[in-house]
DNA sequence: TTGACATGCAACCATTTGGTTGCCTATTAT
DNA sequence: ATAATAGGCAACCAAATGGTTGCATGTCAA
């Protein structure tokens, strides 16, 4: 999980999967396009996106292709998001209570 | 949008966030309580929270309390978290096809 | 078979990050 | 008044990060 959340803090590396979630099987080269970036810098964006498990490669012949794999992405929203959704809804009511409290 | 994911990036603020979430409106050193940490390593991690609107906090007296603003996470799951989310379903199937088209 | 193309490997570099220590300031309690 | 408490500031440090360049390897096409 802590791999995951370090691999989505680059936000080259978000625009990556970007642009694997618009297209996917998509080569080193054909990603490469217009990033203002060299081949090498992006071979290891995508290093750090492989061991997180957020990207599968495949080898075909002397091309490598890159899949977006979305389940640690869902993952995090059911694992780790979820658990704020309650907090959302009673965060402003309980920080007015707190504030009373403290008050008195 | 990137502070959030810089932010959620570390498992010790991650841990914060957590504690917040189980008690909000806590004192600094009320945080540190068990971290294996310096008060002012917590202290930059705090700031980080902060400046990502993740947490805010309101000094009563000489006391520091914070609290958790679910806000923002709440936003990655909407605005980000979900745009995987069809992909997650048609992910495999798409890889089956894109690899027999490129077996022809 | 040989040149062009797609990728891999390794060394190197500057900056950022996560942490420390030491000291200072503000507030509260005795 | 003064000691204890809560927190802030700044300098410093090692390690991780994000990037580079140079060269090597494997595969395809002419």
């Amino acid at each position: 999980m802590d791999e995951v959340f370090k691999a989505l803090a680059d936000a080259s590396r978000r625009s990556l999967l970007d642009r694997l979630h618009i297209k996917n099987g998509q080569t080193l080269n054909e990603l490469c396009e217009g990033l203002d970036m060299t081949r090498q810098a992006v071979t290891k964006h995508l290093a750090i996106l492989e061991d997180a498990n957020l990207v599968t490669t495949l080898r075909h012949g002397r091309e490598k292709l890159h899949y977006l794999n979305p389940v640690p992405i869902h993952q995090i929203g059911e694992r780790w998001i979820k658990k704020f959704e309650r907090a959302k809804l009673t965060a402003l009511s309980e920080l007015k209570k707190q504030l009373e409290k403290r008050h008195e």
